[in-house]
DNA sequence: AGCACGCCGACT
DNA sequence: GTCGGCGTGCTC
């Protein structure tokens, strides 16, 4: 037996598989996806069987396999022909791929344990030098026993081999305290103990009072007893008390309720989408279908219904959500909905729980999958259905190697299994809105709310005709008016201050005039170092003016708030309300995302003001008031989705009101009122808006009419860097397909932050029309730049880049 | 990635 | 003459 292995070594080199003996006494053991180590150069490395064969066409001593690393497989051969594709696809290294299919803790340290369930037998099998131990080192095993002797009593479920992280750093832990003293112990602890040492006195008090509490976290002790961490430290210094560590769990259905649900009557509109594609599921067709539906026509309903259909038929099913911690509320409904059989995947999971949940799809147990981008690659046999819920989200695509969509990884096992793929949003990309226009999706409407409730109308605020106070510049005094009236009502409000970190724009106070690039059509960035504005889409520059170019008025300034900014004039206006504050500055620490949205639902707080985190569906139903602060922020970053995700957010966060019974509002702050963004959002007419777009992105050449791949090159050295980058443009360089309008390419350019790590950062972007030829030269270009990699030089490809800079 | 091979400049 | 610089090429 021969097997075809691909070595973890990300070069160019060996991005192929190289063949290795098996010895007879492991042939039962590997399999097809098998992590095995073998002898490479001098070197022992990692690789994974990607065939298995007879024959090599290698002239040569073949090496042997040094060792197998699992006796379990991860990937199946569906994936392993989907890791070949898409290297090629992406242009990236085939091991990155296999890599990224992976549960991360195959990437951490671990022991392998061999776990013995059956002892009996067991030690009827493997002779004498075992004792009675229901677990033993899988090396010591390995020492007296072939592979594929292991490998049949694990098939026997006699023994099963199970993994502990070594390296804990990626697992979260808290620390605890606990007391060895009893309860006489502590009395006398306290007698000794000073009246005027309160803090002190109040640790061996909790003890006393709460001696069936064995230990308690710290951090909970040291709010509840408001003490110190030097009182606490002087405790543990008297031997009253001591502390450990203990692994946090998160459990992703722990907070879930098991509440059961049944399928709910379905509107007309429910119904005629389902029966649709429940045909394509039925007759095994891998149709795509984008489910347009407005915030709240009952898209998921519809979901798990095809899911539950689907497995009736004996199929499983995969369902994407944008990030499991922002959508809760969507588990909890399969959970109710299905029960068992669940494998829910995404980033909250220790990496051990996340290897527990991919081991019960392999085994069978979970045939449906709700995760996160990564899950797209769930080891699921036989799919009946894939969905994609919010699937214009840019979560979707991942930002570092391998850059895949999961909408084109999707595609490609939706094709292999004969299974329809679903895509749904409320405002779909326009890639995908515009592939069902030219009928290579199908296109489902849902123009209905299931509680019949109108869309919330929506108030647009021009900022420059407002005379705004000293003290409150950001807001209006029809929006505080109304915030007021909710604040009266004891109803909620949701505030959106979507300020993303580094762009500053060029805004006129008086006339709203934005500094564009006379070329691109995209608003000029601020950049502090030589004070000048500048194009990230070709070269234009110049220098910060005093005066703004429409009107002459000098109070022209850039722009962007922050939230923090805003919530400190919110609690001076309603000094009266509590202001929960939501964005990357306070959602850094785990939990405490849920931990503010629990403070919002359940009523403690009045005021939800965040950034766009917010406007993911989240359902609050005394929300009556939505306010956008400034729906110029986003409009105005330098990057030609601006006004395609500026129409989501500001659809997404007016969804946010009206989702009870009481009747919502929106209210939208701009300082450019006539745009046709907000104009199209104040409607929630997102057809017309994608019309528009298109003719927009057709006139600029861009997305959905060209291919666009982002060329960035980095090295330590500037020179090196831009020089290279400089070369690469020569070498793609064609008069002729220019002229023809077949391709452009823009830059080189300084990636906005240019400087991360000590690597400086050129982009090359190129917008084209033929795939084909441009991914031959790519390919040309990697071959080329290889041995550049060894100079410090790196060349890196993103096709289809969700972000520029 | 890691290592051997090989071809040119400054030394005991 | 030789030691060692690192550019180039190979790893089943």
């Amino acid at each position: 037996m021969i097997v075809k292995v691909v070595i973890d070594i990300p070069a160019k080199q060996v991005n192929r598989s190289f063949d290795y003996a098996v010895p007879k006494d492991w042939e039962s053991a590997i399999k097809l996806g098998s992590r095995v180590q073998v002898p490479f150069g001098n070197m022992k490395r990692t690789g994974f069987v990607v065939d298995i064969a007879d024959e090599t066409e290698f002239n040569g001593k073949l090496k042997p396999i040094h060792s197998i690393m699992d006796y379990d497989v991860f990937l199946n051969e569906e994936l392993i022909e989907l890791s070949d594709y898409l290297a090629e696809y992406l242009q990236c290294f085939r091991i990155s791929v296999l890599q990224a299919m992976l549960p991360s803790l195959l990437k951490a340290k671990y022991d392998a344990i061999v776990q013995i369930h059956d002892p009996v037998l067991f030690s009827e099998k493997v002779g004498s030098w075992y004792q009675n131990e229901t677990s033993i080192d899988r090396k010591e095993l390995e020492d007296r026993m072939s592979p594929n002797a292991i490998s049949q009593l694990k098939k026997e479920n006699i023994i099963s081999i199970e993994y502990q992280v070594i390296n804990q750093t990626t697992q979260k832990t808290k620390t605890m305290i606990k007391t060895n003293l009893n309860k006489d112990q502590l009395m006398n602890a306290l007698e000794k103990t000073s009246q005027r040492s309160f803090k002190q006195r109040a640790i061996l008090e909790y003890f006393i009072n709460n001696q069936a509490i064995e230990s308690i976290e710290k951090n909970t002790l040291m709010t509840e007893l408001e003490v110190s961490n030097a009182t606490i430290n002087s405790a543990i210094d008297k031997e009253w008390i001591t502390t450990f560590k203990e692994v946090v769990y998160r459990d992703p259905l722990k907070d879930v309720s098991f509440q059961t649900s049944s399928s709910k009557t379905l509107l007309p509109e429910q119904q005629n989408a389902y029966d649709l594609i429940s045909q394509s599921v039925d007759n095994k067709q891998a149709d795509t279908y984008l489910i347009e539906g407005v915030t709240g026509s009952g898209k998921t309903e519809i979901y798990l219904q095809l899911m539950d259909r689907a497995l009736q038929q004996g199929k499983s099913a995969l369902l994407l959500v944008p990030e499991i911690s922002l959508t809760p509320q969507m588990v909890e409904r399969v959970v109710s909905r299905f029960q068992t059989g669940i494998a829910v995947l995404h980033s909250g999971l220790s990496i051990t729980e996340k290897y527990d949940e991919w081991q019960r799809i392999i085994k069978g147990e979970a045939k449906i999958v709700v995760g996160a981008r990564s899950s797209i690659f769930a080891p699921l046999e036989n799919i009946g259905i894939i969905i994609i819920d919010e699937e214009h989200e840019t979560t979707y695509k991942q930002s570092d190697n391998p850059r895949y969509h999961a909408r084109d990884v999707a595609r490609w096992r939706s094709d292999y299994h004969d299974a329809p793929l679903i895509l749904g949003s409320a405002t779909p990309s326009l890639e995908s809105r515009a592939r069902a226009q030219v009928g290579n999706y199908h296109l489902i409407h849902l123009e209905n709310r299931v509680n019949q409730m109108p869309m919330p109308p929506v108030d647009i605020i021009d900022m420059t005709q407002v005379e705004l106070r000293e003290t409150a510049n950001e807001l209006s005094p029809e929006l505080i008016e109304k915030i007021q009236d909710r604040l009266d009502k004891r109803e909620q409000v949701v505030l959106l201050q979507n300020r993303r970190g580094y762009a500053s724009y060029l805004l006129c106070r008086e006339c709203g005039f934005i500094m564009q690039c006379p070329r691109c059509d995209i608003s000029l960035t601020y950049h502090k170092f030589d004070n000048q504005m500048k194009c990230h889409y070709c070269d234009y520059h110049e220098p910060l003016p005093t005066q703004c170019p429409s009107c002459q008025s000098p109070h022209i300034r850039t722009h962007g708030i922050g939230t923090q900014k805003v919530a400190e004039t919110l609690e001076e206006i309603f000094p009266e309300a509590k202001v929960t504050r939501m964005d990357n500055d306070t959602t850094r620490r785990k939990g405490q995302h849920q931990k503010l949205l629990d403070e919002f639902s359940s009523g403690q707080s009045n005021i939800l003001l965040g950034t766009q985190m917010i406007a993911k569906s989240l359902d609050f139903e005394n929300v009556t008031l939505v306010g956008v602060i400034n729906a110029d922020t986003a409009l105005n970053l330098p990057d030609f989705r601006a006004s395609e995700r500026t129409f989501q957010l500001l659809t997404q966060v007016s969804g946010r009101t009206g989702r009870g019974r009481l009747a919502g509002e929106v209210v939208i702050q701009t300082y450019n009122p006539e745009h046709y963004v907000i104009q199209f959002a104040k409607t929630h007419d997102y057809e017309n808006f994608f019309r528009f777009e298109m003719k927009r992105r057709h006139l600029t050449n861009y997305p959905p009419y060209y291919f666009t791949t982002l060329l960035t090159v980095s090295s330590k050295h500037q020179g090196k860097a831009s020089q290279l980058a400089y070369d690469l443009k020569a070498q793609l360089y064609n008069p002729e397909l220019e002229r023809k309008e077949q391709l452009y390419i823009i830059g080189p350019n300084r990636n906005n932050i240019s400087k991360i790590n000590n690597y400086y950062y050129f982009n090359l972007l190129l917008k084209y029309k033929d795939k084909t030829t441009i991914q031959r030269q790519l390919d040309d270009i990697l071959n080329n730049t290889q041995q550049k990699a060894t100079q410090g030089v790196y060349v890196n490809i993103d096709h289809e880049p969700q972000y520029f800079s």
